[in-house]
DNA sequence: AAATCGAACTGATCTAAATCAACTCGGGGT
DNA sequence: ACCCCGAGTTGATTTAGATCAGTTCGATTT
Protein backbone atom coordinates (compact mmCIF):
# COMPACT_ATOMS: atom_id res chain seq x y z
CA UNK A 1 0.00 0.00 0.00
CA UNK A 2 2.59 2.81 1.31
CA UNK A 3 5.12 1.75 -0.73
CA UNK A 4 4.35 3.03 -3.75
CA UNK A 5 2.23 5.99 -2.98
CA UNK A 6 4.91 8.22 -3.82
CA UNK A 7 5.43 7.83 -7.42
CA UNK A 8 1.66 6.87 -8.00
CA UNK A 9 0.37 7.70 -11.37
CA UNK A 10 -3.55 7.42 -12.93
CA UNK A 11 -4.39 6.05 -15.71
CA UNK A 12 -5.56 9.04 -17.35
CA UNK A 13 -2.28 10.58 -16.77
CA UNK A 14 -0.78 11.15 -20.46
CA UNK A 15 2.17 8.73 -20.69
CA UNK A 16 4.44 11.33 -22.08
CA UNK A 17 4.47 13.64 -18.98
CA UNK A 18 6.15 10.48 -17.21
CA UNK A 19 9.61 9.99 -18.78
CA UNK A 20 13.39 9.64 -16.85
CA UNK A 21 14.14 13.06 -16.79
CA UNK A 22 11.72 13.41 -13.64
CA UNK A 23 11.94 9.94 -12.52
CA UNK A 24 13.20 9.01 -9.02
CA UNK A 25 14.67 5.95 -10.12
CA UNK A 26 16.63 7.01 -12.80
CA UNK A 27 19.83 7.51 -11.16
CA UNK A 28 19.59 3.72 -10.13
CA UNK A 29 18.94 1.80 -13.91
CA UNK A 30 20.50 4.57 -15.73
CA UNK A 31 24.40 5.34 -16.05
CA UNK A 32 24.94 8.05 -13.92
CA UNK A 33 27.66 9.98 -16.76
CA UNK A 34 24.74 9.86 -19.66
CA UNK A 35 24.06 14.10 -20.29
CA UNK A 36 20.92 15.65 -21.01
CA UNK A 37 21.17 15.20 -24.91
CA UNK A 38 21.83 10.92 -24.30
CA UNK A 39 19.23 11.03 -21.80
CA UNK A 40 16.81 12.20 -24.25
CA UNK A 41 17.17 9.90 -26.78
CA UNK A 42 17.18 7.02 -24.49
CA UNK A 43 13.81 8.79 -23.53
CA UNK A 44 12.13 8.26 -26.53
CA UNK A 45 12.29 4.57 -26.92
CA UNK A 46 10.80 3.84 -23.54
CA UNK A 47 7.16 3.01 -22.93
CA UNK A 48 5.99 3.98 -19.96
CA UNK A 49 3.40 1.80 -19.47
CA UNK A 50 0.07 2.52 -17.30
CA UNK A 51 -0.34 0.96 -13.78
CA UNK A 52 -0.29 -2.51 -13.46
CA UNK A 53 -3.14 -4.25 -11.17
CA UNK A 54 -1.41 -6.32 -8.31
CA UNK A 55 -1.27 -9.82 -10.41
CA UNK A 56 -1.37 -8.61 -14.05
CA UNK A 57 1.18 -10.20 -15.94
CA UNK A 58 4.38 -8.36 -17.28
CA UNK A 59 5.50 -10.94 -19.63
CA UNK A 60 4.77 -14.98 -19.89
CA UNK A 61 7.08 -17.72 -20.09
CA UNK A 62 7.44 -18.93 -23.49
CA UNK A 63 6.13 -15.57 -25.46
CA UNK A 64 8.86 -14.16 -27.75
CA UNK A 65 11.48 -11.81 -26.26
CA UNK A 66 10.94 -8.27 -27.26
CA UNK A 67 11.73 -5.84 -24.22
CA UNK A 68 13.51 -6.04 -20.67
CA UNK A 69 11.68 -3.58 -17.80
CA UNK A 70 12.62 -1.57 -15.63
CA UNK A 71 10.36 -1.31 -12.09
CA UNK A 72 9.21 2.56 -11.66
CA UNK A 73 6.94 1.74 -8.33
CA UNK A 74 5.07 -1.12 -6.86
CA UNK A 75 7.23 -4.44 -7.30
CA UNK A 76 7.51 -7.65 -9.70
CA UNK A 77 8.69 -11.35 -8.62
CA UNK A 78 9.82 -13.62 -11.74
CA UNK A 79 9.49 -17.12 -11.87
CA UNK A 80 9.26 -20.40 -13.67
CA UNK A 81 6.64 -23.17 -13.89
CA UNK A 82 8.47 -26.67 -14.35
CA UNK A 83 6.81 -29.49 -15.91
CA UNK A 84 5.18 -30.55 -12.87
CA UNK A 85 3.42 -27.28 -12.70
CA UNK A 86 5.34 -26.34 -9.71
CA UNK A 87 6.18 -22.62 -9.61
CA UNK A 88 9.62 -21.38 -8.52
CA UNK A 89 10.47 -17.84 -7.32
CA UNK A 90 13.74 -17.03 -8.77
CA UNK A 91 13.42 -13.12 -8.21
CA UNK A 92 11.98 -10.33 -6.74
CA UNK A 93 12.05 -6.18 -8.40
CA UNK A 94 11.90 -3.46 -6.24
CA UNK A 95 11.72 0.41 -8.35
CA UNK A 96 14.90 1.34 -10.06
CA UNK A 97 15.87 -2.82 -10.65
CA UNK A 98 15.40 -4.44 -14.37
CA UNK A 99 14.08 -7.65 -15.38
CA UNK A 100 13.71 -9.85 -18.82
CA UNK A 101 17.45 -10.74 -19.42
CA UNK A 102 16.39 -13.93 -19.31
CA UNK A 103 14.43 -14.10 -22.66
CA UNK A 104 17.55 -12.93 -24.52
CA UNK A 105 19.42 -16.22 -24.91
CA UNK A 106 16.36 -17.95 -27.08
CA UNK A 107 14.68 -14.83 -28.05
CA UNK A 108 11.93 -15.73 -25.86
CA UNK A 109 10.73 -15.30 -22.04
CA UNK A 110 12.20 -18.50 -20.18
CA UNK A 111 10.24 -17.01 -17.00
CA UNK A 112 6.75 -15.26 -16.20
CA UNK A 113 6.95 -11.64 -14.47
CA UNK A 114 3.91 -10.62 -12.57
CA UNK A 115 3.14 -7.31 -10.95
CA UNK A 116 2.86 -7.97 -6.64
CA UNK A 117 0.64 -4.94 -5.96
CA UNK A 118 0.22 -2.07 -8.07
CA UNK A 119 3.02 -0.72 -10.27
CA UNK A 120 3.97 0.65 -12.92
CA UNK A 121 7.03 -0.19 -15.23
CA UNK A 122 9.12 0.90 -18.10
CA UNK A 123 9.22 -1.21 -21.20
CA UNK A 124 12.81 -1.09 -23.01
CA UNK A 125 12.42 -2.31 -26.31
CA UNK A 126 15.84 -4.38 -26.65
CA UNK A 127 16.32 -3.97 -30.54
CA UNK A 128 15.70 -0.69 -29.71
CA UNK A 129 18.37 -0.43 -26.87
CA UNK A 130 20.59 -2.33 -29.45
CA UNK A 131 20.56 0.82 -31.96
CA UNK A 132 21.11 3.28 -29.12
CA UNK A 133 24.19 1.39 -27.96
CA UNK A 134 25.76 1.14 -31.69
CA UNK A 135 25.92 5.07 -30.66
CA UNK A 136 26.43 5.58 -27.39
CA UNK A 137 28.94 3.75 -25.80
CA UNK A 138 28.29 4.24 -22.52
CA UNK A 139 24.45 2.70 -22.67
CA UNK A 140 26.63 0.12 -23.91
CA UNK A 141 28.88 -0.51 -21.37
CA UNK A 142 25.71 0.40 -18.88
CA UNK A 143 23.92 -2.62 -19.99
CA UNK A 144 26.76 -4.89 -19.54
CA UNK A 145 27.03 -4.01 -16.38
CA UNK A 146 23.45 -4.50 -15.48
CA UNK A 147 23.15 -8.12 -16.93
CA UNK A 148 26.52 -8.86 -15.02
CA UNK A 149 24.83 -7.61 -11.55
CA UNK A 150 22.04 -9.67 -12.37
CA UNK A 151 24.36 -12.85 -12.49
CA UNK A 152 26.64 -11.35 -9.66
CA UNK A 153 22.79 -11.11 -7.02
CA UNK A 154 21.69 -14.83 -8.84
CA UNK A 155 25.09 -16.35 -7.81
CA UNK A 156 24.78 -14.63 -4.40
CA UNK A 157 21.59 -16.30 -4.01
CA UNK A 158 22.49 -19.39 -5.36
CA UNK A 159 24.92 -19.56 -1.84
CA UNK A 160 22.26 -18.42 0.25
CA UNK A 161 19.97 -21.19 -0.99
CA UNK A 162 23.14 -24.52 -0.85
CA UNK A 163 24.58 -23.18 2.64
CA UNK A 164 22.43 -21.54 4.59
CA UNK A 165 19.87 -22.08 7.93
CA UNK A 166 16.05 -21.00 7.44
CA UNK A 167 17.08 -17.90 9.74
CA UNK A 168 19.85 -17.01 8.13
CA UNK A 169 18.14 -16.91 4.83
CA UNK A 170 15.40 -14.90 5.96
CA UNK A 171 17.50 -12.82 7.74
CA UNK A 172 19.09 -11.91 4.33
CA UNK A 173 16.52 -11.66 2.77
CA UNK A 174 15.28 -8.94 5.11
CA UNK A 175 18.46 -7.03 4.63
CA UNK A 176 18.67 -7.34 1.16
CA UNK A 177 15.13 -5.51 1.05
CA UNK A 178 16.49 -3.14 3.62
CA UNK A 179 19.66 -2.28 1.75
CA UNK A 180 17.30 -1.95 -1.75
CA UNK A 181 15.07 0.55 0.21
CA UNK A 182 18.27 2.45 1.24
CA UNK A 183 18.95 2.98 -2.47
CA UNK A 184 15.67 4.19 -3.24
CA UNK A 185 16.09 6.80 -0.21
CA UNK A 186 13.20 5.28 1.88
CA UNK A 187 13.22 3.93 5.47
CA UNK A 188 15.54 1.00 5.65
CA UNK A 189 14.35 -0.15 8.97
CA UNK A 190 10.27 -0.19 8.40
CA UNK A 191 9.66 -2.14 5.83
CA UNK A 192 6.65 -3.39 3.91
CA UNK A 193 7.11 -6.95 1.94
CA UNK A 194 4.56 -6.80 -1.13
CA UNK A 195 4.81 -10.57 -1.35
CA UNK A 196 3.35 -13.25 1.14
CA UNK A 197 4.59 -15.98 3.19
CA UNK A 198 3.82 -18.82 0.73
CA UNK A 199 5.70 -16.25 -1.80
CA UNK A 200 8.77 -15.86 0.81
CA UNK A 201 8.75 -19.70 1.78
CA UNK A 202 8.93 -20.58 -2.32
CA UNK A 203 12.00 -18.14 -3.11
CA UNK A 204 14.17 -19.27 -0.14
CA UNK A 205 12.95 -22.99 -0.50
CA UNK A 206 11.19 -23.16 2.86
CA UNK A 207 7.48 -23.86 4.04
CA UNK A 208 5.24 -20.86 5.07
CA UNK A 209 5.26 -22.42 8.88
CA UNK A 210 8.80 -22.46 8.66
CA UNK A 211 8.99 -19.07 7.93
CA UNK A 212 6.26 -17.88 10.32
CA UNK A 213 8.08 -19.42 12.53
CA UNK A 214 11.01 -17.60 12.43
CA UNK A 215 9.68 -14.41 11.81
CA UNK A 216 8.36 -15.18 15.51
CA UNK A 217 11.38 -15.99 16.99
CA UNK A 218 13.11 -12.97 15.63
CA UNK A 219 10.29 -10.92 17.02
CA UNK A 220 10.48 -12.19 20.34
CA UNK A 221 14.19 -11.44 20.54
CA UNK A 222 13.65 -8.02 19.61
CA UNK A 223 15.71 -8.10 16.48
CA UNK A 224 12.19 -8.21 14.27
CA UNK A 225 8.74 -6.13 15.09
CA UNK A 226 6.95 -8.38 12.45
CA UNK A 227 3.41 -7.52 11.94
CA UNK A 228 2.24 -9.59 8.84
CA UNK A 229 3.71 -7.89 5.72
CA UNK A 230 4.54 -5.09 8.15
CA UNK A 231 8.44 -5.80 9.32
CA UNK A 232 10.54 -2.94 11.83
CA UNK A 233 14.00 -3.64 11.88
CA UNK A 234 14.63 -2.90 15.81
CA UNK A 235 18.20 -4.25 15.92
CA UNK A 236 20.54 -4.63 12.73
CA UNK A 237 23.56 -5.50 14.03
CA UNK A 238 22.53 -8.93 15.48
CA UNK A 239 19.82 -9.43 12.05
CA UNK A 240 23.74 -9.09 10.66
CA UNK A 241 25.41 -11.18 12.46
CA UNK A 242 22.18 -14.00 11.90
CA UNK A 243 23.84 -14.09 8.28
CA UNK A 244 26.75 -15.44 9.27
CA UNK A 245 27.92 -18.81 10.07
CA UNK A 246 29.35 -17.88 12.79
CA UNK A 247 26.41 -15.63 14.20
CA UNK A 248 24.22 -18.49 15.88
CA UNK B 1 42.10 -38.53 -16.93
CA UNK B 2 40.59 -39.55 -20.25
CA UNK B 3 38.28 -36.59 -20.09
CA UNK B 4 40.68 -34.40 -22.15
CA UNK B 5 43.31 -37.05 -23.74
CA UNK B 6 42.06 -35.94 -27.01
CA UNK B 7 42.30 -32.38 -26.71
CA UNK B 8 45.47 -32.19 -24.97
CA UNK B 9 48.20 -29.84 -26.49
CA UNK B 10 51.98 -30.30 -24.65
CA UNK B 11 53.68 -27.28 -23.00
CA UNK B 12 56.25 -26.94 -25.98
CA UNK B 13 53.43 -26.68 -28.61
CA UNK B 14 53.52 -23.01 -29.98
CA UNK B 15 50.53 -21.17 -28.66
CA UNK B 16 49.95 -19.94 -32.60
CA UNK B 17 49.00 -23.57 -33.42
CA UNK B 18 46.33 -23.58 -31.54
CA UNK B 19 43.52 -21.56 -32.74
CA UNK B 20 39.81 -20.98 -33.08
CA UNK B 21 39.74 -22.41 -36.77
CA UNK B 22 40.86 -25.90 -35.31
CA UNK B 23 39.03 -25.64 -32.01
CA UNK B 24 36.61 -28.96 -31.78
CA UNK B 25 34.63 -26.78 -29.43
CA UNK B 26 34.38 -23.53 -31.61
CA UNK B 27 30.78 -24.86 -32.58
CA UNK B 28 29.76 -23.95 -28.78
CA UNK B 29 31.25 -21.19 -27.62
CA UNK B 30 31.31 -18.92 -31.44
CA UNK B 31 28.42 -17.98 -33.29
CA UNK B 32 27.63 -20.46 -35.96
CA UNK B 33 27.25 -17.67 -38.74
CA UNK B 34 30.14 -16.64 -38.52
CA UNK B 35 32.41 -16.62 -41.98
CA UNK B 36 36.21 -17.37 -42.14
CA UNK B 37 37.18 -13.90 -42.46
CA UNK B 38 35.58 -12.57 -38.71
CA UNK B 39 36.87 -15.80 -37.39
CA UNK B 40 40.33 -14.60 -38.41
CA UNK B 41 39.68 -11.71 -36.45
CA UNK B 42 38.26 -12.87 -33.62
CA UNK B 43 40.95 -15.54 -33.54
CA UNK B 44 43.56 -12.80 -33.14
CA UNK B 45 42.55 -11.45 -29.87
CA UNK B 46 42.22 -14.65 -28.18
CA UNK B 47 45.37 -15.81 -26.26
CA UNK B 48 45.08 -19.55 -26.09
CA UNK B 49 47.30 -20.81 -22.67
CA UNK B 50 49.44 -23.44 -21.84
CA UNK B 51 47.54 -26.28 -19.71
CA UNK B 52 46.62 -25.52 -16.74
CA UNK B 53 47.74 -27.96 -13.46
CA UNK B 54 44.48 -29.46 -11.62
CA UNK B 55 43.73 -26.70 -8.87
CA UNK B 56 45.70 -23.96 -10.83
CA UNK B 57 43.99 -20.64 -10.38
CA UNK B 58 42.09 -18.75 -13.71
CA UNK B 59 41.50 -16.11 -11.77
CA UNK B 60 40.43 -14.89 -8.09
CA UNK B 61 38.15 -13.04 -6.43
CA UNK B 62 38.66 -9.46 -5.89
CA UNK B 63 41.22 -8.97 -8.48
CA UNK B 64 40.72 -6.10 -11.48
CA UNK B 65 38.43 -7.81 -14.53
CA UNK B 66 40.09 -7.75 -17.74
CA UNK B 67 39.20 -10.99 -19.49
CA UNK B 68 36.68 -13.73 -19.90
CA UNK B 69 37.86 -17.28 -20.76
CA UNK B 70 36.18 -20.61 -22.65
CA UNK B 71 36.92 -24.08 -21.27
CA UNK B 72 39.09 -25.49 -24.33
CA UNK B 73 39.70 -29.09 -22.62
CA UNK B 74 39.51 -30.42 -19.34
CA UNK B 75 36.56 -28.88 -16.80
CA UNK B 76 36.79 -25.52 -14.47
CA UNK B 77 34.92 -24.80 -11.17
CA UNK B 78 34.22 -21.33 -9.78
CA UNK B 79 33.09 -20.12 -6.12
CA UNK B 80 33.00 -17.60 -3.79
CA UNK B 81 34.61 -17.55 -0.10
CA UNK B 82 32.36 -15.75 2.22
CA UNK B 83 32.78 -13.62 5.15
CA UNK B 84 33.09 -16.89 7.46
CA UNK B 85 35.81 -18.07 5.01
CA UNK B 86 32.99 -20.86 3.98
CA UNK B 87 33.63 -21.82 0.14
CA UNK B 88 30.85 -21.75 -1.65
CA UNK B 89 30.62 -23.19 -5.64
CA UNK B 90 28.30 -21.83 -7.97
CA UNK B 91 29.27 -23.74 -11.29
CA UNK B 92 31.41 -26.14 -13.19
CA UNK B 93 32.34 -25.27 -16.59
CA UNK B 94 32.97 -28.22 -19.30
CA UNK B 95 34.68 -27.57 -22.75
CA UNK B 96 32.74 -24.92 -25.19
CA UNK B 97 31.41 -23.16 -22.03
CA UNK B 98 32.04 -19.23 -21.33
CA UNK B 99 32.60 -17.96 -17.58
CA UNK B 100 33.96 -14.58 -15.94
CA UNK B 101 31.21 -12.42 -16.80
CA UNK B 102 30.61 -11.92 -12.58
CA UNK B 103 33.63 -9.74 -13.14
CA UNK B 104 31.91 -7.11 -15.20
CA UNK B 105 29.57 -5.47 -13.10
CA UNK B 106 32.37 -4.16 -10.83
CA UNK B 107 35.23 -4.22 -13.15
CA UNK B 108 36.48 -7.21 -10.64
CA UNK B 109 35.67 -10.68 -10.33
CA UNK B 110 33.53 -11.78 -7.67
CA UNK B 111 34.43 -15.27 -7.79
CA UNK B 112 37.46 -17.56 -8.05
CA UNK B 113 38.08 -20.09 -11.05
CA UNK B 114 40.21 -23.12 -10.56
CA UNK B 115 41.14 -26.04 -12.54
CA UNK B 116 39.40 -29.09 -11.69
CA UNK B 117 41.93 -31.24 -13.61
CA UNK B 118 44.89 -30.66 -16.04
CA UNK B 119 42.74 -27.82 -18.64
CA UNK B 120 43.50 -25.77 -21.16
CA UNK B 121 41.35 -22.41 -21.46
CA UNK B 122 41.28 -19.47 -24.13
CA UNK B 123 41.36 -16.03 -22.56
CA UNK B 124 39.47 -13.43 -24.12
CA UNK B 125 40.61 -10.11 -23.44
CA UNK B 126 37.12 -8.30 -22.23
CA UNK B 127 38.04 -4.35 -24.12
CA UNK B 128 39.02 -6.07 -27.35
CA UNK B 129 35.85 -8.36 -27.37
CA UNK B 130 34.33 -4.92 -26.92
CA UNK B 131 36.11 -3.18 -29.82
CA UNK B 132 35.71 -6.39 -32.41
CA UNK B 133 31.55 -6.51 -31.32
CA UNK B 134 31.51 -2.92 -32.01
CA UNK B 135 32.57 -3.83 -36.11
CA UNK B 136 30.56 -7.33 -35.96
CA UNK B 137 26.94 -7.39 -34.68
CA UNK B 138 26.99 -11.24 -35.23
CA UNK B 139 29.69 -11.25 -32.19
CA UNK B 140 27.84 -8.80 -30.33
CA UNK B 141 24.73 -10.44 -30.86
CA UNK B 142 26.06 -13.96 -29.80
CA UNK B 143 27.62 -12.25 -26.49
CA UNK B 144 24.55 -10.83 -25.32
CA UNK B 145 23.17 -14.18 -25.51
CA UNK B 146 25.88 -16.04 -24.17
CA UNK B 147 25.41 -13.67 -20.65
CA UNK B 148 21.71 -14.55 -21.09
CA UNK B 149 22.19 -18.43 -21.67
CA UNK B 150 24.46 -18.07 -17.94
CA UNK B 151 21.29 -16.30 -16.31
CA UNK B 152 19.12 -19.05 -17.34
CA UNK B 153 21.06 -21.71 -16.22
CA UNK B 154 22.10 -19.89 -12.77
CA UNK B 155 17.98 -19.20 -12.16
CA UNK B 156 17.33 -22.86 -12.94
CA UNK B 157 19.81 -23.84 -10.75
CA UNK B 158 18.28 -21.64 -7.90
CA UNK B 159 14.43 -23.44 -8.77
CA UNK B 160 16.49 -27.07 -8.36
CA UNK B 161 18.06 -25.87 -4.81
CA UNK B 162 15.06 -24.28 -3.71
CA UNK B 163 12.63 -27.04 -4.48
CA UNK B 164 14.59 -30.64 -4.96
CA UNK B 165 15.34 -33.61 -2.73
CA UNK B 166 18.69 -34.26 -2.28
CA UNK B 167 17.74 -37.51 -5.16
CA UNK B 168 16.51 -34.75 -7.60
CA UNK B 169 19.46 -32.32 -6.86
CA UNK B 170 22.03 -35.13 -7.94
CA UNK B 171 19.44 -36.96 -10.94
CA UNK B 172 19.53 -33.36 -12.17
CA UNK B 173 23.57 -32.78 -11.97
CA UNK B 174 23.57 -36.15 -13.99
CA UNK B 175 21.83 -35.66 -16.55
CA UNK B 176 22.96 -32.29 -16.60
CA UNK B 177 26.70 -33.60 -17.40
CA UNK B 178 25.26 -36.26 -19.76
CA UNK B 179 23.82 -33.65 -21.96
CA UNK B 180 26.65 -30.97 -22.17
CA UNK B 181 28.75 -34.65 -22.96
CA UNK B 182 26.51 -35.11 -25.78
CA UNK B 183 27.00 -31.56 -26.90
CA UNK B 184 30.77 -32.49 -26.77
CA UNK B 185 30.04 -35.33 -29.40
CA UNK B 186 31.03 -37.58 -26.45
CA UNK B 187 29.37 -40.17 -24.53
CA UNK B 188 26.13 -39.07 -23.02
CA UNK B 189 26.35 -42.06 -20.86
CA UNK B 190 29.68 -43.01 -19.88
CA UNK B 191 30.72 -40.22 -17.61
CA UNK B 192 34.06 -39.33 -16.01
CA UNK B 193 33.00 -36.86 -13.30
CA UNK B 194 35.97 -34.56 -12.86
CA UNK B 195 34.58 -33.23 -9.43
CA UNK B 196 34.98 -34.61 -5.94
CA UNK B 197 32.19 -35.41 -3.99
CA UNK B 198 33.12 -32.78 -1.62
CA UNK B 199 32.56 -30.61 -4.25
CA UNK B 200 29.07 -32.18 -5.70
CA UNK B 201 27.81 -31.58 -2.17
CA UNK B 202 28.86 -27.81 -1.96
CA UNK B 203 27.47 -27.36 -5.26
CA UNK B 204 23.99 -29.06 -4.58
CA UNK B 205 23.99 -28.01 -0.39
CA UNK B 206 24.19 -31.42 0.83
CA UNK B 207 26.81 -33.21 2.89
CA UNK B 208 29.31 -35.82 0.98
CA UNK B 209 27.21 -38.94 2.85
CA UNK B 210 24.24 -37.88 1.50
CA UNK B 211 25.81 -37.54 -1.83
CA UNK B 212 27.58 -40.95 -1.35
CA UNK B 213 24.13 -42.54 0.08
CA UNK B 214 22.28 -41.30 -3.17
CA UNK B 215 24.97 -42.82 -5.68
CA UNK B 216 24.24 -45.92 -3.44
CA UNK B 217 20.70 -45.84 -4.25
CA UNK B 218 20.62 -44.88 -7.71
CA UNK B 219 23.22 -47.73 -8.22
CA UNK B 220 21.08 -50.52 -6.45
CA UNK B 221 18.01 -50.03 -8.17
CA UNK B 222 20.18 -50.49 -11.57
CA UNK B 223 19.67 -46.68 -13.14
CA UNK B 224 23.46 -45.98 -12.70
CA UNK B 225 26.86 -48.09 -12.13
CA UNK B 226 29.11 -45.89 -9.87
CA UNK B 227 32.72 -46.23 -9.00
CA UNK B 228 33.91 -43.20 -7.69
CA UNK B 229 33.94 -40.98 -10.09
CA UNK B 230 33.22 -43.29 -13.02
CA UNK B 231 29.55 -43.06 -13.70
CA UNK B 232 27.75 -44.96 -16.13
CA UNK B 233 23.67 -44.00 -16.70
CA UNK B 234 22.08 -47.02 -17.48
CA UNK B 235 18.39 -46.14 -17.09
CA UNK B 236 17.89 -42.64 -18.64
CA UNK B 237 14.60 -42.82 -18.54
CA UNK B 238 14.02 -43.72 -15.03
CA UNK B 239 16.75 -41.21 -13.92
CA UNK B 240 14.74 -38.56 -15.82
CA UNK B 241 11.04 -39.32 -13.92
CA UNK B 242 13.37 -39.18 -10.36
CA UNK B 243 14.19 -35.31 -11.42
CA UNK B 244 10.20 -34.37 -11.38
CA UNK B 245 8.07 -34.03 -8.05
CA UNK B 246 5.52 -36.74 -8.98
CA UNK B 247 8.94 -39.32 -9.82
CA UNK B 248 9.61 -40.85 -6.52
C1' DA C 1 55.26 -55.32 1.49
C1' DA C 2 54.20 -52.38 5.23
C1' DA C 3 52.74 -47.77 6.43
C1' DT C 4 50.35 -43.61 5.29
C1' DC C 5 46.79 -40.74 3.65
C1' DG C 6 42.83 -38.98 1.41
C1' DA C 7 38.47 -40.07 -0.94
C1' DA C 8 34.54 -42.54 -0.65
C1' DC C 9 31.22 -45.58 1.58
C1' DT C 10 28.23 -47.19 5.44
C1' DG C 11 25.93 -47.48 9.96
C1' DA C 12 23.85 -45.22 14.19
C1' DT C 13 21.95 -41.26 16.03
C1' DC C 14 20.24 -36.59 16.11
C1' DT C 15 17.87 -32.43 14.61
C1' DA C 16 16.16 -28.66 11.61
C1' DA C 17 12.67 -28.23 8.98
C1' DA C 18 8.58 -30.56 6.86
C1' DT C 19 4.15 -32.21 7.53
C1' DC C 20 -0.24 -32.51 9.66
C1' DA C 21 -3.70 -30.12 12.25
C1' DA C 22 -6.02 -26.51 14.59
C1' DC C 23 -6.86 -21.89 15.42
C1' DT C 24 -6.88 -16.56 14.95
C1' DC C 25 -7.52 -12.52 12.60
C1' DG C 26 -9.28 -9.20 9.38
C1' DG C 27 -11.53 -7.97 5.54
C1' DG C 28 -15.41 -8.52 1.95
C1' DG C 29 -19.97 -10.03 0.43
C1' DT C 30 -24.72 -10.76 1.20
C1' DA D 1 -24.44 -8.37 11.80
C1' DC D 2 -23.33 -12.63 10.13
C1' DC D 3 -20.81 -15.87 7.43
C1' DC D 4 -16.88 -16.81 4.62
C1' DC D 5 -12.41 -17.23 3.09
C1' DG D 6 -7.63 -16.56 2.60
C1' DA D 7 -3.44 -15.23 5.14
C1' DG D 8 -0.90 -15.99 8.86
C1' DT D 9 0.28 -18.17 13.32
C1' DT D 10 1.04 -21.90 16.60
C1' DG D 11 1.40 -26.69 18.34
C1' DA D 12 2.35 -31.84 17.82
C1' DT D 13 4.56 -35.20 15.23
C1' DT D 14 7.38 -37.04 11.54
C1' DT D 15 11.20 -37.34 8.49
C1' DA D 16 14.93 -36.21 5.17
C1' DG D 17 19.11 -35.15 5.61
C1' DA D 18 22.91 -33.73 8.96
C1' DT D 19 26.09 -35.22 12.20
C1' DC D 20 29.08 -38.42 14.40
C1' DA D 21 31.77 -42.52 14.06
C1' DG D 22 34.04 -45.85 12.02
C1' DT D 23 35.53 -48.79 7.79
C1' DT D 24 37.19 -49.74 3.04
C1' DC D 25 39.76 -48.94 -0.88
C1' DG D 26 43.44 -47.53 -3.75
C1' DA D 27 47.27 -44.72 -4.68
C1' DT D 28 51.84 -43.12 -2.95
C1' DT D 29 55.85 -43.44 -0.06
C1' DT D 30 59.40 -45.80 2.07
Amino acid sequence: MDTNSTTQHTPSQPTNLINCQTCRMSNLCLPLAIDAQELYKLDELIRHSNPLQPRETIFSSGTPFTSIYAVRSGSVKSFFIDPDNHEQITGFYLPGEIFGWDGIAEDQYQTTAIALETSSVCEIPYDKLEQLSDTLPEIKRHVMKLISREINSDQQFIALLAGFSAQQKLASLILSFSDRMARQKRSPTRLWLPMSRIEISNYLGLTIETVSRVFGRLHKNNILKVNKREVEILDKKRLENLTTTSGN
